[in-house]
RNA sequence: GGUCCCAUCGUCUAGCGGUUAGGACACCGGCCUUUCACGUCGGUAACAGGGGUUCAAGUCCCCUUGGGAUCACCA
């Protein structure tokens, strides 16, 4: 019984894109599921185009939604030497040919055949050619078997076939001796043991020459599963112009990782009406099988409904951890004010984002915020200076300021007036927090302490005097 | 253009021959309420079209239409 190896290969030429990373997620969840191997393996046989910077990026992104591999990061750089032997065996095999042809050529040659509504494809000039010397420029091309056809059963998409005539005689080595991608691939999978392929549909047209090379070359053929792609609002390719493509953005975004990962394994996967998932839960629920054959549209809404859920129902101690570096982006000293877990709290059930908690924060930590003073206007009757002066008053009598004890206290205050517990609590807030969008009062007062409540209190009654001094 | 893939509410989807076609996001309305939210209750909304097969088709087959992928000395 052999194992379970699963891999993803994403090319260094820039960030982890959620489409990327939906493909790795599959990869590793079925990895873990199997209880197989789930490789990482950087495909950079394109020189020119790969960048440690995108090398990187991508580890990022991995690291953050929590995909950890089992082997790797390798290099497709650091084999060239394997793929060359590989390139030797097909060649004095027969299997593979010297192609003198020019890049010039072939480009008026494929011209042509569009012109003339031909198929573009490589007319064999050097598949039979003998004698000829190996000193000239070449490339080397794999000989697709003439006749027949090559079929698989796709996980998700089911049989697909392809006449062999359809195929070229694909390039696998280049004239400057490097491989090619769809060799590559395959001695990498063949050599690596990969036991399934999951990666994107833009694939299915490469995989029936993959599984000739695996022929060729004498190994077994993976199974393959081609998931659908990604798409924006309007239906073209997911882009920078739908919004933010990297996982890393969505990051800065205060999106939480299980949010996204939530999310992007319900685009295209899905349980029953199950929406939530945790990732124990998703190791023992996904399977291949359930995985849709059409492409997606990528919903915004539904992740921001998702990371409102995880913040919800998140551990507060967490949640502050991870508030912390947002807050300090946004120049608050978190030591100076209340206990960020508390904070926290009074947050989660209204922050669709960390940022936006952040944002809910900052009243917490600023002692010289603004007031509303549209939202104010409305209780300036003469009467505010003297209301704030009695919750003051009444807060300094407290010993113990909890929500309870709070409520009781303006219940009095209340009841004392004859009036409604909005005519006490609106003005309070803007005093407290400068405005009217904030949590619940009692809990803001319990977060912020006696004796912040009081001077907030007293820097409003001030504010208000100096209003109405105006005012007259 | 060739080849290949795809097709249920606006979106993600359930459905695997017999359902009042279900859920979720979004949207609209009610309730709750110390603001903003949360929550809660309810509502609008879909089987692309046409042929078959079958007692019976969203489900099976074919065609049409419409999307998409791919046809490099990129991956």
């Amino acid at each position: 019984m052999s194992e379970v190896r699963l891999r993803f290969a994403p090319s260094p030429t820039g960030y982890l894109h959620v489409g990327g990373a939906r493909t790795a997620l599959f990869n590793w969840l079925q990895a873990r599921k199997e209880k197989g191997r789930f490789i990482l393996r950087i495909e950079d046989t394109d020189v020119a185009r790969s960048t440690q910077e995108s090398v990187d990026a991508i580890l990022e992104g991995m690291k953050w939604l929590g995909l950890d591999w089992d082997e790797g990061p390798y290099y497709q750089s650091d084999n060239f030497h394997i793929y060359r032997e590989f390139v030797e065996k097909l060649l004095s095999e027969g299997k593979a040919y010297r192609c003198y042809c020019t890049a010039e050529e072939l480009d008026a040659k494929r011209e042509k055949a569009l012109k003339e509504k031909r198929k573009p494809k490589y007319d064999g000039t050097c598949r039979n050619l003998t004698g000829v010397l190996h000193d000239k420029p070449h490339v080397v091309r794999f000989k697709t078997p003439h006749g027949g056809s090559t079929v698989f059963d796709d996980i998700i998409k089911g049989r697909i076939a392809f006449s062999n005539d359809e195929l070229d005689d694909l390039i696998i080595q280049r004239s400057d001796g490097t491989p090619t991608y769809n060799f590559v691939v395959v001695v990498d999978d063949a050599t690596m043991r990969i036991t399934t392929v999951i990666r994107g549909d833009d694939h299915v047209n490469n995989t029936p020459r993959q599984i000739l090379l695996y022929e060729a070359l004498g190994y077994p053929v993976p199974r393959f599963a081609h998931v659908p792609m990604i798409l924006g609002s309007d239906k073209t390719r997911l882009s920078k112009r739908h919004g933010a493509t990297s996982v890393i953005a969505y990051r800065d975004m205060g999106y939480l990782p299980e949010a996204v990962v939530n999310y992007l394994v319900r685009l295209g996967w899905s349980y029953g009406d199950q929406e939530i998932f945790s990732t124990e839960e998703l190791i023992e629920k996904f399977s291949l099988d359930a995985v849709g054959r059409s492409a997606g549209v990528f919903n915004p809404d539904k992740l921001i409904w998702l990371n409102s859920h995880y913040i919800k129902t998140g551990d507060p101690e967490r949640l502050a951890t991870l508030l912390g570096p947002y807050l300090e982006q946004k120049g608050i000293d978190v030591s100076s004010g209340p206990n960020l877990v508390s904070v926290v709290k009074t947050l989660q059930d209204r922050s669709k984002t960390m940022i936006e908690m952040a944002d809910g924060a900052l009243f917490y930590y600023k002692t010289d915020f603004e007031y509303d003073d549209k939202a104010l206007a409305k209780f300036l009757n003469g009467n505010l200076v003297q209301l704030y002066g009695e919750i003051r008053d009444s807060l300094k009598e407290a010993d113990n300021l909890d929500h309870g004890t709070i409520e009781a206290l303006f219940a009095k205050i209340c009841a004392s007036h004859g009036i409604k517990m909005k005519d006490v609590a609106l003005p309070a807030r803007i005093a407290l927090t400068g405005g009217t969008a904030a949590p619940g009062l009692f809990d803001v007062m319990e977060v912020l302490g006696c004796r912040e409540s009081i001077q907030r209190l007293e820097r409003a009654i001030e504010y208000v005097q100096e209003l109405e001094r105006e005012r007259q």
